[in-house]
DNA sequence: CCACTAACGCTAATAATTTGCGTTAAGGTG
DNA sequence: CACCTTAACGCAAATTATTAGCGTTAGTGG
């Protein structure tokens, strides 16, 4: 992935600004397989030698780009009970994750030498804490977010990832109701 | 992935064979991001046109060779009963996915535009199955292999994916155990 | 043993990546 | 606010990887 930038502001800013637009607008209207370093440039008004020197390669600027897509900019929806606000966030984001983008966003991610995995897995157990402290809040027992990872997170990526069967919301919603009422 | 190979014999088998042997030694001697397809082609004796040829990239290539590697070869070992038969099954498969070299061929697996996922994760559904036949066969109650994948195997492969948190063996255990206790 | 053709090797053309070097501009300092 | 330092850039040449054409080799089935 990119180191951080050093310098944030300005044409070092814009530069990455259109380069990862760019990417985006291509994933949207390619297969990735398809996408070069230079086809991204001369779209994204660049030389390709600057995306080299900035991302790399390929796989760096694509894991850079779809961790920036994963970034969480909100918290989950607030449903006002901890089962539905879990089943909502884990249904919405298995939709989101199991579409042929999402699971590419994944592929890139781990194909990436970076730390890229395990940072963005850091952002789902974050969604998750929020919902645990939420839960808290409420004076609602609350829930072992590792717990939540094991059981709910991780069958739902293997599946997307491995595409050995599909994943629907009602197994979403079976997972996770299993893994409240395995705990009374 | 490798499309199959219309001709099983000779010198097409030679290629396949000194090709998967020269990736094998290259993965173990340095990074996966350092090869490439003319050193492979080198070292292995053939022109690389044969290899691109044949494979289409090094993504698929890299990803046939983590295939033919997961590929069972023999059934789990025969422990007597089963549930140390799935526990010794698991903690083998997690020690060894778990190194650097299991990792790797996960996401060259995962990073392959071919079925070559859906495949891998078949091996090891294929493994739980013997499992399951021969504790029935031993007059055992079974279990359900749908639920091990869930269950055990996920979230041992999210975590060597996501790089979030060690794979004990402690941990695999936990994981073995809860899912038998949660049954009875 | 012969015919058929998949798969190969070689080579030339094309495309991607790396590198050196001069230039621009961000961010800090007096 | 002008100046200094240097990260990051643009350009272009050199290197390396990939693709494609075409004749050749050698499995496979008859």
């Amino acid at each position: 992935m990119a180191r951080e930038m050093l310098r944030q502001g300005g044409r070092s800013a814009r530069i990455q600004e259109a380069v990862h637009r760019t990417v985006k607008e291509l994933l949207a209207q390619m297969d990735r397989s398809e996408i070069t370093v230079p086809m991204i440039a001369e779209k994204a008004g660049v030389p390709p030698s600057t995306i080299y020197r900035r991302w790399g390669d390929l796989s760096d600027l694509l894991a850079d780009v779809a961790l920036e897509r994963l970034r969480p900019i909100a918290d989950p929806e607030d449903t006002g009970a901890m089962g539905s606000d879990i089943e909502t966030f884990i249904v919405d984001y298995a939709e989101e994750m199991s579409s042929d983008v999402g699971r590419g966003m994944y592929s890139d991610i781990l194909g990436s030498s970076s730390d890229s995995a395990a940072r963005c897995c850091h952002y789902t157990i974050h969604h998750l804490e929020t919902l645990r402290q939420r839960a808290e809040g409420r004076g609602e027992p609350g829930f072992e977010v590792d717990a939540a990872m094991d059981k709910i997170v991780a069958p739902i990526v293997y599946h997307i990832l491995f595409q050995d069967k599909a994943v629907t919301p009602d197994y979403c919603r079976a997972l996770v109701s299993d893994f409240l009422g395995g705990k009374g």
